[in-house]
RNA sequence: CGCGGGGUGGAGCAGCCUGGUAGCUCGUUGGGCUCAUAACCCAAAGGUCGUCAGUUCAAAUCUGGCCCCCGCAA
């Protein structure tokens, strides 16, 4: 079975390589090499290491869905074209191109979470389960139908990098089959379910900035969501601008002066928000790294720093109360 | 030459601008107090201030080179 392989991030990778195992994989796109890293190095995606490991033809053109592209992906002759995480909208041309079909795996149960960030509004929403979905791709953004789906309980722990990673394995488990029911006919294409749409728009970096007029839990929420991108921060009034790496909501009441300060109390470290506080257990200051809440404290004092401080609000540029946008906003 | 922050006893930091006996909050060790304690009190150990060179009577502090770390830039 020949494959075109398209995909970017390190999501993609485990696809490619179970593709590797059990199919042809005949050529492999990925978006341009980037700059990036401390010095603005030029950069390598992850999916083009891992085909260059492989000595598998790799090709970075900036459209993928122009003449000459769709000529060079006939010319392989594939039975399907995977595509993970690419990075670009596919035209209808280059879609049917292969002898079967283009599938995508999506990290969500469509219709749920139709777009480009859906891991992290699953976790934002507060959903208790989230997963995989491979379906045909059509022109219109994550609406083809669906092939197959894997799904899994998010864990009060989880955090955008270790369903990340989870889905990434579910992914690769799950194209393979999808691939394999597809030649053998045993899979039935299903319709989504318009009615049922959501839409995860794009994270901002503007996003980073608490709401701590939210309760614990909702803040609990998007310190698991948006981590490590773009990360949850306070700042101050005196200036202090601190990213909440983790921490867990404080199941008791504490009035402190209302939402919006950072307390001591009992040795621990709180912020303040609607009804209770939010407890912190690890924080990064701006421009160190990231430290326990201990450490961050003895530090504090050794600057002559007092707690309590208060804290300024930054306005999101996408409110996190934005949760479940209905199907008609049909942009992503 | 992409932008920026930093390397000070075991940890997190102050001191550097305005050179002159190395400090804070913890931790560790010993002792005390207490029914008891992660609480409190007393005491002690522990640092070539990243590295090399320069300026100076004198450098953690000023100047230049080098090494390493971190944040942004998705």
């Amino acid at each position: 079975m020949k494959v075109v392989f398209m995909g970017t991030p390190e999501f993609s990778v485990p696809a490619l390589r179970a593709l590797i195992r059990t199919c042809e994989v005949v050529a492999v796109y990925t978006q341009p090499d980037k700059a990036v890293g401390r010095g603005l190095q030029v950069t390598p995606t992850p999916v083009k290491k891992v085909a260059l490991e492989h000595g598998l033809p790799v090709f970075t053109p900036e459209k993928v869905s122009i003449p000459e592209e769709i000529e060079r992906i006939k010319s392989y002759a594939p039975d399907f074209i995977v595509v993970v995480a690419y990075g670009q909208i596919l035209k209808l041309p280059v879609i049917e191109t292969p002898k079967y079909d283009t599938i995508n795996i999506h990290s969500s149960l469509l219709p749920r979470w139709r777009g480009a960030a859906p891991i992290h509004w699953a976790l934002l929403a507060g959903d208790e389960e989230t997963g995989i979905t491979t379906m045909k791709i059509v022109p219109k953004l994550d609406a083809g139908d669906m092939l197959m789906q894997g799904r899994t309980r998010i864990a009060s722990d989880d955090t955008t990098q270790t369903l990340h990673d989870r889905l990434a394995e579910m992914g690769a488990d799950l194209i393979v089959k999808t691939l394999d029911g597809v030649m053998e006919g045993s899979i039935r294409p299903e319709k989504q379910d318009e009615g049922l749409v959501t839409y995860a728009h794009k994270l901002t970096k503007e996003m980073e900035n608490l709401d701590w007029t939210k309760t614990a839990s909702e803040i609990d929420r998007a310190v698991r969501a948006l981590n490590p991108w773009p990360g949850t921060r306070v700042c101050t009034t005196s200036g202090l601008k601190l990213k909440i790496k983790k921490g867990k909501p404080f199941r008791s009441t504490i009035d402190r002066g209302g939402p919006g300060r950072l307390i001591e109390n009992m040795g621990s470290l709180y912020v303040t928000c609607a009804q209770s506080a939010y407890e912190i257990f690890e924080l990064q200051e701006e421009g160190k790294r990231s430290m326990a809440v201990h450490d961050f404290m003895n530090g504090l004092k050794g600057r002559g720093i007092a707690l309590p401080l208060d804290l300024v609000m930054v306005p999101s540029a996408v409110p996190l109360n934005a949760l479940a946008t209905p199907a008609s906003g049909g942009k992503v």
